[in-house]
DNA sequence: AACATTGTAATATATGTATAGTACAAATAT
DNA sequence: ATATTTGTACTATACATATATTACAATGTT
């Protein structure tokens, strides 16, 4: 389980902030495929904000994929079955790494900035 | 001189994503004393917004004291220091880290993908 | 003086975000 | 069967964000 925080002083959406804890989760493997998340109603109340965020956020990680939900059970994590050539994804992950270099440094860090973090989060 | 830099998928407003620039611009040496700014509109023009929204961002960072702002000259940065801790850039260091971690594993990447494109491409 | 460039201000419009409240639908437990 | 729990859907409201457009004010250049 994981454990939700959001900050209204970022003015990143709410239920984008939930959407990317989620993500990050899993990325991270503090959530595991079919683990089941905390319902609408509950992390809703637990968060103080409305069940309609929640209920957006999860909607958005289910559109992408990520999350299956089943009314009535619950929203859980899926299993993330991406299929590109693998050309593809060698292009992908250049220019996500491109982009990312390149936001980094409008903030002023440097690409060892970025990799010594990245190998913090491990 | 800065670059600068707009993510629309983040989520954070645009005026926002510069106040930060410019604010951590500062913070790394990047942009000194003194130094001027884009005009609203060439820099409206540059990013591909409106120049309202340009004028949103140099106006709360004149509020702060940060820029000084001579209308008929331009905008600049003000003598007075931008005081950004090691933690607040620790932390937006750790969010463009997990943005991108969690993009990257929705592609099916590690961590260590990434950390070796990166090296590559440096 | 006339002009161009700069920031500023105002109106109107569209869209996004978040809330409150209500009701319904599907699955499960009793 | 009935009740409970789950996600879903809808309306209405308020505020934030961003755009388009137009005009004005201050400064510097010619």
């Amino acid at each position: 389980m994981i454990k939700f925080r959001l900050d209204p002083k970022t003015g990143i959406p709410f239920y984008r902030q939930i959407i990317d804890q989620i993500k990050f989760g899993i990325a991270s493997g503090n959530l595991k495929t079919g683990e089941q998340l905390p319902t609408v109603r509950s992390l809703a109340v637990e968060l103080k904000v409305n069940l309609n965020t929640i209920a957006k956020a999860y909607k958005e990680l289910e559109i992408q994929n990520i999350l299956e939900t089943h009314q009535g059970t619950g929203t859980f994590i899926n299993e993330n079955k991406v299929k590109i050539s693998a050309r593809e994804k060698e292009e992908k992950l250049k220019d996500i790494c491109s982009e990312f270099s390149s936001i980094a440094y409008s903030y002023g860090f440097s690409v060892d900035d970025i990799i010594d973090q990245l190998k913090k989060q491990q």
